[in-house]
DNA sequence: CAATTAAAATAGCCATGGCTATGCATTTCA
DNA sequence: TGAAATGCATAGCCATGGCTATTTTAATTG
C-alpha cells in the first residue's frame, strides 16, 4: 500500500474542505463564547453575547436559532442560553484548539496579541491531524 | 512607550478581523486560481475555473464579476478571464503566502497532503508578522 | 400593582455564495 | 456557410450572516 498520506486532492476537494470549515466556524465560536460566558458569570445572556461577538443583538438571536436547530444549546428568554451536552463537547474542543494553536504560535515566535488575532481564523481549519503535531511540537519543548 | 504587540484586541475585534479576513479568502482563491490557469494554459476560461473551485458554472461567473468591481480581473466572453496588475500583484502574494504555510507546516511535520489541506483555509488568516515568522522558522534550518 | 425600563424576539432589508434551468452567442466543422 | 455543439450569461431560487427599526414580553420599581 501507499502512504496513507499520499492520497492527493484535487484543488476542488480542498476548497469544498475548506467552505465546509467555514460553515462550522461560526458556531465553534458562538458555543465557545457562551461556554466563557456561563463560567464567567454563571449565564450568558443573548445581549452579551452580542456584544463579545461583536454584531447586533438580532444577528446574534439569529445564530443562536442555528445553535438550537443544531442541538448544541437551548434557550429561555430573560434566563440566558445554555449549552447541550453536545454543545459543551464541542466548547471544550473548540476551547482546547484555539489554547494550542495560540501556544503554537506564540512557541515559535509570534507575539502573544498576534497570535490570539491570527488564532481566531486558523484555528478552524487546523485538522485533529496537524492539532497533534503542534501538541507534539509543544511537548518537544517543555 | 508600551510594547508594540501589547495592545489588546476585544474578542469583538478580533471576530470582526476574521469576519473581514472571510470576506477577502474567496476572491484571494480565485485569483490564485486565475494566475495559475494562465500560467499553465495561457489562459483562464470560465469552465475551467468553476471545475478547479469545484463550483457550478455560474457560481465562478458571479465570482469573476465580483473580481471585475473590484479591479482584480478583466473578462472577454469566449476569450478568458486576465488578471490586472493589481491582480496579479495579488496572485503572487498569495501564491507565496500558500507556499509558506504548506512548506512551514511540513518543516514542523505535518504530511505534506494535509498540510496542503489545512492550508487552504489557514492561508487567510495569517497575518504578515506571522508570515514572516514562518519564514524566519524556515531559513533557520534551511 | 401599575408603570417604566430593559431584554429579547420579530419583521424586513442587503450582499454573498451556493444551486438549477434556461437562453443566447460564438465557434467549429460537415 | 449554415447546423450543431460548446461556452458563457441570465434568471431566479435558497441559506447564511450582517444590519435597523419595531414590537412584544418580562423584570423592576415607585
Amino acid at each position: 500500500m501507499t502512504d496513507s498520506h499520499s492520497d492527493d486532492q484535487s484543488p476542488a476537494d480542498r476548497f469544498a474542505r475548506a467552505r465546509e470549515a467555514q460553515a462550522v466556524a461560526l458556531l465553534e465560536d458562538y458555543v465557545e463564547m457562551i461556554g466563557d460566558l456561563i463560567e464567567e458569570f454563571g449565564e450568558a445572556r443573548v445581549a452579551d453575547i452580542a456584544e463579545r461577538m461583536g454584531v447586533a443583538q438580532p444577528t446574534a438571536t439569529k445564530a443562536i436559532g442555528r445553535l438550537k436547530r443544531e442541538g448544541l444549546a437551548t434557550s429561555r428568554p430573560y434566563r440566558g442560553v445554555f449549552l447541550t451536552d453536545k454543545g459543551a463537547d464541542l466548547a471544550d474542543r473548540v476551547r482546547g484548539r484555539h489554547r494550542t494553536v495560540v501556544e503554537f504560535l506564540v512557541a515559535v515566535g509570534v507575539p502573544h496579541s498576534v497570535a490570539e488575532l491570527d488564532a481566531e481564523g486558523i484555528e478552524h481549519h487546523v485538522s485533529d491531524e496537524t492539532l497533534a503535531v503542534f501538541e507534539r511540537f509543544l511537548r518537544g519543548r517543555g
